[in-house]
DNA sequence: GCATTCGGTTAATGACGACTAACTGAAGGC
DNA sequence: GCCTTCAGTTAGTCGTCATTAACCGAATGC
């Protein structure tokens, strides 16, 4: 560990930054194939030859194939969780006085907002997260999985305040529907439809979310 | 070819209909373990020992890897297509009188109600189709490809009749979002709970395929 | 009964692909 | 200016498959 790369992120960067840049053209085009292909339909040299490098230089950024993938997912999963706590709490900043009703509207419109924006502009990550989730390793599958959980339960929560009366098993359900919702449309629509194709994914995702309880 | 098996299926079967129950047997397999572990992370050996046979008797079955996916594919999209007819045109038999709006919400209603259905009782293959579908030979899948297309148009054909002025982009955009709706929790839903989390699913995606359009 | 068919089995064979080894050349620090 | 570090490179190595070959033994048809 040199001084630069220590503890403190202080020193923005001498020129190995580029060393960041690689990296992330590694994590692009390995999201890409993946998404493609599935994670052991590609193999390492694909995954470089996309990203302008060739074989085994991946081992200059990762520890092999597998921390490609962690690295990916718990990266998407950690910016879902943090996208999705900003959505909820920007729209009803924290005990807004009355438990007004039209915060907690706000807060899960937010919420839908996001993970459609968030879904529209990353589709391969997406796609990668809910599909090679088992090449993971063992200890990312975990972390991973965790990651996940919480995301589901900010949304819970969000839920729990317009359906008191829902069960928490309910929610969770209702919220992992709704990402099957708007996960599943991103590879199909078209660049120039995206805003028009993310309205209708938002107002799909509020009915569902907002549908009466079968008896 | 022998006459048994000639093309007329008249003669039941003579004692090698053990070969169809192998072959089902073997189909089955594949499917729990393509849907586990993705199609290029299982190999023949793993599904002949997951059937009882071991390692290349599944030659003795299939052409190849590829065509044992192929057959479960081509298999689950026929199944969904001729479901889906039948719930829809079951449920407002052809060109019954004064074109009720009742019979076309029955007929909406039948259609959720069969693929919530089919998906609960067959997740394997649900996950499989949407995810191993660019490991099938180009053939396989232009054939699964066209059944799909069909199926969403027997969707988007129901729907027209609720919402005349929406287009067809709109209405398959809309099939396809429920589709992944009903399709993303089968995993996670316990064996006891299923009944209820198919009406639960039934209302989320009534309530996604009639919310209003965006401006 | 007897020859054939056929579902299975266990050894090759041949690719392919993750990972490692040995080497190179350009920074960077001093 | 010299030594070290380090991103890359190319050539193995080793396993893991899909697929094929060579054999079996029980039904089946005659």
């Amino acid at each position: 560990m040199n001084e630069a790369a220590s503890a403190r992120s202080e020193v923005p960067s001498p020129r190995s930054e580029a060393k960041a840049v690689r990296r992330q053209a590694l994590l692009d085009a390995a999201a890409g194939l993946f998404a493609a292909q599935g994670f052991s339909g590609v193999s390492l040299d694909d995954i470089g030859a996309a990203a302008g490098v060739s074989g085994p230089a991946i081992y200059r950024h990762f520890a092999g194939k597998q921390a490609v993938l962690g690295a990916l997912l718990v990266g998407v999963s950690s910016e879902l969780l943090e996208g999705g706590r900003a959505a909820a709490a920007g729209a009803h900043p924290s005990g807004a006085g009355p438990d007004g009703l039209a915060d907690d509207g706000a807060a899960l419109r937010a919420l839908v907002a996001f993970h459609v924006d968030f879904a529209l502009s990353k589709p391969d990550v997406i796609r990668v997260q809910d599909r090679d989730f088992s090449s993971l390793a063992a200890e990312d599958q975990a972390e991973v999985r965790s990651l996940q959980l919480e995301y589901v339960d900010v949304w819970a929560r969000t839920l729990s305040r317009l359906h008191p009366e829902a069960s928490a098993a309910e929610l969770r359900l209702r919220a992992q529907a709704v990402f099957g919702l708007i996960n599943s449309t991103p590879h199909s629509v078209r660049r120039t439809t995206r805003r028009t194709a993310g309205k209708l994914l938002e107002s799909m995702a509020l009915a569902a979310l907002t549908a009466p309880a079968p008896s």
